[in-house]
DNA sequence: TTTCCTATTGACAACGCTGTCATCGCATGA
DNA sequence: TCATGCGATGACAGCGTTGTCAATAGGAAA
């Protein structure tokens, strides 16, 4: 307030501004002046821990309240265990995927007073697990959230084992003892959707599969074939294509499926991508979907909604997954130590499926 | 090492590990020791400061080396105005908009050894000031990008000019001075498309703004005005619609423009998601794209290349703005200061766009 | 030779918080 | 009445860095 003639009412609060007119933070100490008591006893209130008197606690509160004070995050990183940092780890598989991950766990994030450091790891470098361990070393992140391909790379899971860092996997491929994921019943799912053209009345069922590094793929992959089993449809090698969850890769996979001499009346793709890729397909077969072809998707993606028809598609809950995995962080291991958390799926019916043409 | 015959050979570094075989994290103080120096010079050749022997620095970066040693973030950014922590402010536009953002500053980040802290803000909430206050004197960011319609926001700028936080924004509407961006020149590139519309024959160009809380909608449609204008072609005002970025707006502004007497033959959508809705209403009309109606986007987002046919669209390198703002925040200020930074557009011809069919 | 500089290095105090342990006051039970 | 226990509070020492300032050595200048 030096050299301004302070005629403002007396402000919420009497934090200094310096003479660039910025506010100067307010630290601990200044809090536990202005209530009177030490820092520690603010350091208890701030952190709710027992044996503080009511009256002391909310006199505690208003001088925070009047300061602003918000306590700083490297301070309480340094002195104590507790960082409030998560991390989120990923090697860029489809955007809309990262979003809606990184939305969920933000917003968990929020709410419990954590914060996202993202980071990029790319899966096929030599050096990951250095770079993993530099990661966690530098930045004593409270945990990781770790999506897929990730989920089960070994160099990463050891890198975080070997510097304690607790993790939390989203729909990894293989279980492993002592690791925490989160996921939907892939295998499920597709169960359900093949069942579901089933239903309309195909026979003939292509799958073009995804990425072989990604867990959920093989479990997608063995959902279509328990469906046939069950409805008893014989299992035909040469319906089943190899994609990678790449428009590019959907595309190849439905231009073999469509050469076929007997093409199949439905054609389910591992994820919306490779799915909007067989529209495509089919447009230039000057195939009408769904007259002569269904499709169907997996994921819910912006994609499936944006091309025509709009994709039948499976939900997952990206979001809830990752605010999921960041309470399964958060939460003290003792609290139970739940290490398997699975979600719901949900069918989405849209226009791109209908029964197979009446030939 | 206690309690176990140490047989390794002299292994790459005595880090000690505890029972549970978790690596105990090396501090300065090992190096140091291990260096036979003090720590603060450790420090000094950690942080490239002058006046250390060549000889002490290859001894102290050897040590180092060997300890695989990290200096810990929090103890860095609490004794020094340095934070390492670069925060990415957004509200939540378009996946792959923010997905191509963050991907480019974490890149950039990586190589400047900063991380990236994520947060997402509503620019409508009434206490959004507070949230930013909140944010940065909670966690001590050394400098925020702010993504649109933040760029734009006072609340947003306010809070961190009081919090003395350096910001960039990218794409903003308006200069001001002082404040740091990085942009495209939306106008000339919407400009640019217009022309090429032009030039192929189009002389009834139907163009769908974009979100009027973005500053780059405004600047589109100029550049979209500037372009009829220069070809002679008056303006119309039933060609232009009001969109809002999103796909639903685009579907229900195309059906509009579509069902004019005189229809136009091209559209040029301010952003991809709305022209992916003009391709599906166009299939709704039975229109043929690009024999009846040619149609162009903006953004060349995955979303351009997955329907079919393919857009026409404008790319801006999303990705190379970010890594762009994240250097600016990290430059020292003093080094030229350079507060506008505008990188350079590109159209991407595809096979949404032809001449008008010969009426 | 002596003096003065400069390049190199180190000791030590912050930074803002939490953990540990000591202290105080008051109620309880013997 | 006095010891005992417990709830409430505070003093103080770190946490792992960087900033400040002092100390030392070796070379140039006088």
């Amino acid at each position: 307030m030096r050299g301004k003639i302070a005629n403002t009412p007396s402000a919420p609060a009497t934090t200094g501004k310096d003479s660039d007119g910025v506010h100067k933070k307010a630290s601990i100490h200044d809090v536990a002046e202005r209530a009177g008591v030490s820092i520690k006893t603010v350091s208890r209130v701030l952190n709710r821990e027992p044996n503080v008197s009511q009256a002391t606690r909310t006199r505690v509160m208003s001088a925070v309240e009047d300061l602003s004070y918000r306590p700083n995050l490297f301070a309480r990183g340094l002195a104590s265990v507790r960082s409030f940092l998560i991390g989120l780890l990923y090697d860029n598989p489809s955007a809309s995927y990262v979003a809606g991950l990184q939305f969920g766990a933000l917003g968990r994030c929020r709410n419990e007073g954590y914060h996202l450091i993202v980071e990029v790891l790319d899966s096929k470098d030599p050096n990951l697990s250095k770079a993993v361990q530099a990661l966690v070393t530098e930045s004593v992140l409270h945990g990781v959230i770790l999506t897929p391909p990730l989920s089960d790379s070994p160099a990463v899971l050891d890198a975080l084992r070997e510097a304690g860092t607790r993790f939390v996997r989203i729909a990894p491929a293989r279980h492993i003892a002592d690791a925490p994921e989160v996921s939907i019943d892939d295998r499920q799912a597709a169960h359900d959707m093949t069942a579901y053209l089933i239903g309309l009345g195909h026979r003939r069922i292509g799958f073009i599969k995804g990425h072989p590094d990604h867990g959920a793929s093989h479990a997608r992959f063995e959902g279509y074939c328990s469906a046939l089993k069950e409805a008893g449809i014989s299992f035909d090698e040469s319906y089943c294509m190899q994609g990678f969850f790449s428009y590019q890769s959907g595309m190849e996979a439905a231009e073999q499926l469509l050469s076929l001499p007997q093409r199949p009346t439905a054609i389910f793709a591992s994820n919306d991508d490779m799915a909007a890729a067989v529209l495509a397909v089919a447009q230039k077969f000057d195939l009408k979907v769904p007259g002569d072809l269904s499709v169907a998707g997996f994921d819910d993606s912006l994609v499936s909604q944006v091309v025509w028809p709009r994709l039948t598609t499976c939900r997952q809950p990206i979001s809830d997954m990752a605010a999921a995995a960041v309470s399964m962080l958060i939460q003290r291991p003792a609290d139970g130590a739940l290490t398997i958390r699975r979600l719901d799926h949900e069918l989405v019916i849209r226009e791109s499926t209908a029964p197979p043409p009446t030939a």
